[in-house]
DNA sequence: CTGGGTATTCTTACTTTCGC
DNA sequence: GCGAAAGTAAGAATACCCAG
């Protein structure tokens, strides 16, 4: 080491100062821990650091980090040395080696990314008849070696194609450009390569929200700060095979690092400033700037949704999701890294930083704190403008701007993805550093009811922006929720035993929705997506009398607004929000279809006007008016609904999506009955109530038949079915 | 072509260590 | 003692591959 040498043209006995400006976190087991700065601030924490310091003598040297000797040479030369010579620790931008190393063809797992969904999709429908056959996914992976074919072939017939023909159709309708296709189709534009390079660079860097937009730039430029069990690291790998060389990202270098072998290998641009459509992060966006082009009206503000700042044009969306990339009180900001994030070079006058502080103080604090205000209080709820906070808030997952869903979410990330329930609302708190340990013996009190229905209200209000709306009804059907389709041939409804036990273990009934979401990537826009459109059955008591468990709390019909004080409704019993009522001024007075669907057979007077419940009814009218409204014919819609039980949200949809193009009742879906379920129980209740006078072997088979019906529907499914087709049976008779 | 196994990746939930 | 980094372990998801 040469501290004391003379550096960059300043002789001090600190030994210059190249690094002016620098901040360095520098790790413990560094053994010139003490003698590094030269010039540059050795910070304690890495997120507060330009450049991660550690012992190249180590293996656990974090992701992104750079020997000691960067500084020690540097120092001794004079001058900054060539950074990426002493990169140490996991590149993050490649991803891990395989341990074991015999295996040909692809050692490393390369996560899919929606673009190459998209072109899967594409491709596969555009070779409809075999898509369960080898040969066109061979011919696909020529194209886009980044998997094999078998993985391609694998993630069609496992991932995408059980999410139904409604989930396939859009993707193929989706404008997302495929990262290639076989030769002898690939007859499009290069600047449409360039796009899928782009489009899929940005949805990757979408699924690694909500850390991604700081924090995968800064994996990109290795030069920065990074949490090095954060997986974000890895994930960040996705976006780029190549070796990261220079702290910044260049167009040029973009192109230069594809390969005409792997067009779909695309440099990751900046997370923050891509634009490319119809992925999550575009999603958000688009509702993020609704919410607060409203939020602007309600208190009679301009808010200017792009302000010039430096040499840049800085979106609100961008600026705000740098910050909350940074997860601390917005008075903790450390906006030279903001500036870093959106793509500013090193500012050593500090314009910029200030810019995007006073940037993000008049447009965002307010907004964000309105927002954090219902999320932290749902019924503190003070001004005016807080009713379209709350619509906004009710329809969207908790922190979607101050705390972006954890990719688990997820993310995304692809999200998804994937947390377990408890963990929805870590993206709330601002997590900083390690989690805090529970204490076992602690019992953590049950979420006041109240603030479940306040926080969580799964209504699609009529004050939901339209952004938001669109993105809960624009026909997206992705299965990311509610149920997933089940893995059995849809043909099959005569289930072996094993297939039984199969379903077991992945069949869930709508309530357990969150837990389910966990299972299956989750966008975060899917995740709204799931958590506007709750499947929560309408708790429709269409025979009073008859209600035992499946009667509601009745009340006479309420003025709008929460429902915040009522009892507590059973997780599969829970009322309609209260918007649904709102819309009781529907004209439609007689939401029951003029005729049974096609395919309907004897289930399909949903709604009767004899419905003894109001809420109920007008619960389902207003679901009804929403989804024709949306498009849908009525009798579709009140095909869906019934084979639904009455469930409104991702499973309806589906049924419409599923019906609307010809595809018939789906036969494989939790919680979508068909002619053959509901046939299926009416027969073993009848074999039930025959009792004695039934043989053994007819009680046998509806013993049977109903353990079928519960592995596919789940027993509380069942129970809610049986006591639907009952009040049904009772309402036709009168 | 299918079903299933393997290994990697990712995330979470801790405990331990270290520096202030 | 406290807070943060470092380390460890477990579990879930799934990309990839192979045998039948």
């Amino acid at each position: 080491m040469a501290a004391g040498i003379t550096y960059d043209g300043v002789a001090s006995a600190e030994g210059g100062n190249i690094f002016k400006d620098v901040s360095f976190w520098v790790a413990r087991r560094v053994p010139m821990r003490d003698s590094i700065n030269n010039g540059g601030t050795v910070v304690p924490l890495e997120k507060n650091a330009d450049i991660l310091i550690a012992d190249h003598a180590r293996k656990d040297a974090p992701a992104g980090s750079y020997s000691w000797k960067f500084v020690t040479e540097s120092v001794e030369n004079g001058i900054i040395q060539i950074k990426d010579r002493y990169r140490i620790g996991p590149d993050p931008d490649l991803p891990r080696t395989v341990g074991s190393t015999d295996r040909p063809g692809k050692a490393t797992r390369t996560r899919f990314t929606h673009s190459e969904d998209v072109a899967l999709v594409k491709w596969v429908l555009r070779h409809g008849e075999h898509f369960a056959g080898n040969k066109i996914y061979q011919e696909f992976e020529r194209a886009n070696p980044r998997h094999t074919w078998q993985s391609w072939r694998d993630r069609f017939t496992k991932m995408l194609q059980p999410r139904g023909q409604a989930h396939l159709d859009e993707l193929a309708r989706e404008a997302t450009p495929e990262p290639a296709v076989p030769a002898e189709e690939a007859q499009r534009a290069p600047s449409e390569a360039a796009g899928d390079a782009q489009n899929s660079a940005h949805q990757k860097a979408s699924r690694a929200t909500p850390k991604s937009p700081a924090q995968s730039k800064r994996n990109q430029a290795g030069s920065h700060k990074q949490d090095p069990r954060s997986s974000v690291a890895t994930r960040a790998s996705e976006t780029s095979r190549e070796p990261s060389t220079s702290p910044t990202t260049t167009p040029a270098k973009s192109a230069l690092a594809h390969t005409p072998e792997k067009p779909e290998e695309p440099e990751p641009p900046s997370p923050i400033a891509d634009t490319s459509e119809e992925d999550e992060m575009d999603t958000m966006a688009r509702i993020f700037i609704n919410d607060i082009l409203t939020y602007g009206e309600e208190v009679g503000k301009d808010i200017d949704l792009a302000t010039r700042i430096g040499e840049k044009i800085v979106g609100l969306w961008e600026l705000s999701q740098a910050v909350e990339a940074q997860k601390v009180h917005p008075d903790e900001v450390d906006w030279l890294k903001v500036a870093e994030d959106l793509g500013y070079d090193f500012d050593p006058t500090g314009e910029v930083p200030k810019e995007l502080c006073d940037c993000y103080r008049d447009n965002l604090v307010d907004f964000l704190e309105a927002m954090a205000d219902y999320d932290s209080g749902g019924e503190e709820i003070k001004s005016g403008s807080d009713l379209s906070i709350a619509a906004l808030r009710a329809s969207r997952s908790p922190g979607l701007f101050l705390s972006p869903p954890s990719p688990s979410k997820p993310a995304s990330h692809e999200t998804a993805t994937k947390k377990r329930t408890a963990d929805i609302d870590q993206s709330n708190s601002s997590r900083k550093g390690k989690r805090r340990r529970l204490d076992p013996t602690v019992e953590i009190p049950s979420t006041p009811e109240e603030e479940l229905q306040s926080t969580k209200k799964p209504l699609v209000s009529q004050t939901v922006s339209p952004s938001i709306r669109e993105t809960l009804t624009g026909g997206r059907s992705q299965s990311t929720n509610g149920s997933r389709r089940l893995m059995s041939p849809p043909h099959d409804e005569g289930l072996t035993e094993d297939e039984d036990a199969a379903f077991e273990t992945q069949v869930r009934y709508p309530p357990t929705l969150q837990t389910q979401e966990s299972s299956v990537e989750v966008t975060p826009s899917q995740q709204l997506h799931s958590e506007a459109m709750d499947v929560t059955p309408i708790p429709l008591d269409l025979q009073k009398k008859t209600g035992t468990s499946k009667k509601m709390p009745t009340t006479s019909p309420s003025p709008p607004g929460p429902q915040v004080d009522k009892k507590k409704a059973k997780a599969a019993k829970r009322r309609l929000p209260a918007a649904f009522r709102e819309s009781d001024d529907t004209p439609s007075a007689n939401p029951t279809p003029s005729s049974p669907g096609p395919q309907t057979g004897s289930s399909a007077q949903t709604h009767s006007p004899k419905a003894s419940s109001k809420d109920d009814q007008l619960g389902i009218r207003y679901w009804v008016d929403h989804y024709q409204a949306l498009g849908y014919s009525h009798k579709i819609v009140v095909e869906a609904m019934d084979r639904t039980t009455l469930t409104p949200g991702f499973l309806a949809v589906t049924v419409m999506n599923s019906l609307r193009d010809g595809q018939g009742v789906p036969k494989d879906w939790e919680g979508v009955w068909t002619d053959r379920d509901d046939t299926v129980l009416r027969r073993v209740d009848a074999s039930k109530a025959a009792g004695s006078a039934a043989n053994a072997k007819a009680i046998r088979k509806a013993q049977k038949d109903e353990q079928r019906l519960r592995n596919k529907h789940t027993e509380d499914g069942v129970a809610l079915r049986r006591q639907y087709l009952k009040d049904k049976d009772s309402i036709e008779k009168e």
